[in-house]
DNA sequence: TGTTCTACCGTAAACGTTTACGAGAACACA
DNA sequence: TGTGTTCTCGTAAACGTTTACGGTAGAACA
């Protein structure tokens, strides 16, 4: 069924030796028999094997990346990760590379299924994402030598990686001084286990800023839920129940403020007109909310090409020229000023 | 850095064939000899090169799903899939094979990216998703024999591969049964291009339903739209200008809806107060909508699951006893009522 | 004519597996 | 003792590539 180039070297009569090479545009081939063999491989439907390229090779032209299950969160966030990894991709199949996802089993935190990917030598490199404040993952990376690159940044590991994120930290401080500007001070914040590493920058920029204005942390505005509609909605009712309401709350992301937002008008609070709505990460469904909502928006697909870029530029075997690698890059995040706050 | 067989048989003293067998538990090893290359392996950190594996066996073990960029939805509809490939994903893991996820350039219809993976071998079978109504991925798939599966009717191909499927038709019979029980006669349809099966059948189910009531089918009630927020927003005004407005709406999907919403908003109209909306394939997003919207419900994670058991039934090296072998099924889709109808 | 160089091509090994085949040993049985 | 059986293991080929190496033919040059 499959032509191998076992099969082109009979039908032309010439060596396999002589048909790879031709394939492969080197040099020490005449030319008019490197057209022969163009032709044949395409009439007789020739495509080489990967199995057998790879194997040779000790590579197998193929970028993992890891789609992260989250505990209590059946959706891993995709509205953002999908043109991400359009981008990614995109930038990859430049270079002649496939991208795979590898979905792992909800739970495990990937640990498995990453290490199944390193081990069996299915990807030449993993792209990982959702990095948590210590992660496993790139500690274990790291230690077997194993070429990756981040989405977000990480205390664990060397400084040795790519990695891109977002500046979730200013995004988070920006939202407090808009609405400080606005007249608020009781702000609360709904984020997502600190454990998770943007969770905990977005934090950090929010106690910066209130601290900055004179206004005291108050842990009863604080709460932490799944990053899903169901983590906004459970957790936005408690508060609401502070004994001093607060009179805005930013979420982590739109789909924790859509379930917030549906808390809310249970309560009869109306966002955007009772309380003011400001989301960290703005993704299309911010923009057809009622009220849209303002919120801070990433440049997904820029991000995935560039880290695809980041990615390739420190692999030995795709390499530019020296010097060029980019370690570490993190990105603005700009706010859209809608209707919500 | 990576052992190989051959270094377990070394440090064992015994050869590389016996090492194999004991690996893969054939019977002709003795059992001492058998644990002793196990514990080798462990300590020696051995695993199984895929790609030398693959080579030799003609099988990678692993299946390719074709995630779908769709023109004009840069959203590949992924609140839909997630679930779906999770419990894809889950069945595929238990029989010891890995689902790699393909992207495809947005735009290209898959036609470059499924060559590819058919062409080179990456996957010993494929998933197609989002279905046309006459598929040219199918064609080739049966012309080129290639095993697969879809998610979803098409007319195209012979009858000779699983298919799993949701009750559209139904479905959209149902959301008019429903409306007009309660009272509705003019009933509007937002659509995705009838190119897309689901959306043919979808209109199937609205049609015979509205005749079946004696209500005529007004085109001016109709349209069709990118199956995004964008998309619900965009056509939404131009149904609601018809000279005898709706009553009614029912929308494709989710994010149709919300894009649709945002639109009757903007026109002072409100969703369930002012006019009834359904949407056919529900997901968390209308739960947590105000109003929360009512829907068809799939599962879709058990029906992952199935089409991963079908396609796993079908194959020749993993089937199961002949005859076990399950080809079509239609699942239905659940009403769930809620607040915008 | 003899030597050297270049252009092109064939040979064969190697990547890491699996597996058909056969061999040796131990044992049973007549 | 001879034959057959069973258990265990080694040998080597094969999967489809790539590539180091060497060889041949012709051209160039003295």
């Amino acid at each position: 069924m499959a032509s191998s180039i076992h099969d082109l070297a009979r039908h032309l009569n010439i060596s396999i030796g002589t048909v790879s090479r031709a394939l492969n545009g080197r040099a020490d081939v005449n030319a008019e028999t490197r057209q022969r063999v163009l032709d044949a491989a395409r009439t007789l439907n020739y495509s080489p094997n990967q199995s057998g390229r790879s194997l040779r090779q000790g590579a197998t032209r193929s970028i993992a990346f890891m789609l992260q299950p989250h505990p209590g969160d059946q959706q891993y966030g995709e509205p953002f990760f999908i043109p991400f990894l359009t981008g990614l991709q995109a930038r990859l199949a430049e270079s002649g590379l496939d991208l795979i996802v590898v979905m792992g089993a909800p739970g495990d935190y990937q640990q498995e299924r990453l290490r199944r990917v390193v081990e069996t030598r299915r990807a030449d490199a993993v792209v990982l994402a959702w990095t948590r404040r210590d992660d496993e993952r790139i500690d274990y990376l790291t230690e077997r030598g194993f070429p990756f690159a981040t989405l977000g940044r990480s205390r664990s590991g060397g400084k040795s990686y790519p990695s891109l994120d977002l500046d979730f930290e200013k995004a988070g401080s920006d939202a407090v001084d808009r609405l400080v500007s606005r007249g608020h001070r009781r702000i609360a914040a709904i984020r997502p286990s600190l454990d998770l590493n943007f969770g905990h920058l977005f934090m950090t920029g929010y106690r910066k800023a209130l601290r900055r204005h004179g206004i005291e942390v108050d842990p009863g505005l604080i709460a932490e839920g799944f990053i899903n509609e169901a983590g906004g909605y459970q957790v936005m009712p408690r508060v609401m129940l502070s004994k001093d309401r607060p009179t805005a709350v930013i979420f982590n992301n739109d789909a924790m403020a859509l379930g917030g937002c549906k808390a809310l008008a249970e309560m009869g609070i109306r966002p955007g007109h009772d309380i003011a709505v400001i989301v960290i990460v703005d993704t299309p469904l911010c923009r057809y909310f009622s009220p849209a909502l303002t919120g801070f928006r990433p440049a997904l697909e820029p991000m995935g090409q560039r880290l695809a870029e980041m990615l390739l530029a420190s692999l030995p075997a795709y390499a530019g020229p020296e010097g060029t690698r980019i370690m570490r890059e993190v990105w603005p995040l700009e706010l859209v000023a809608r209707e919500s706050d």
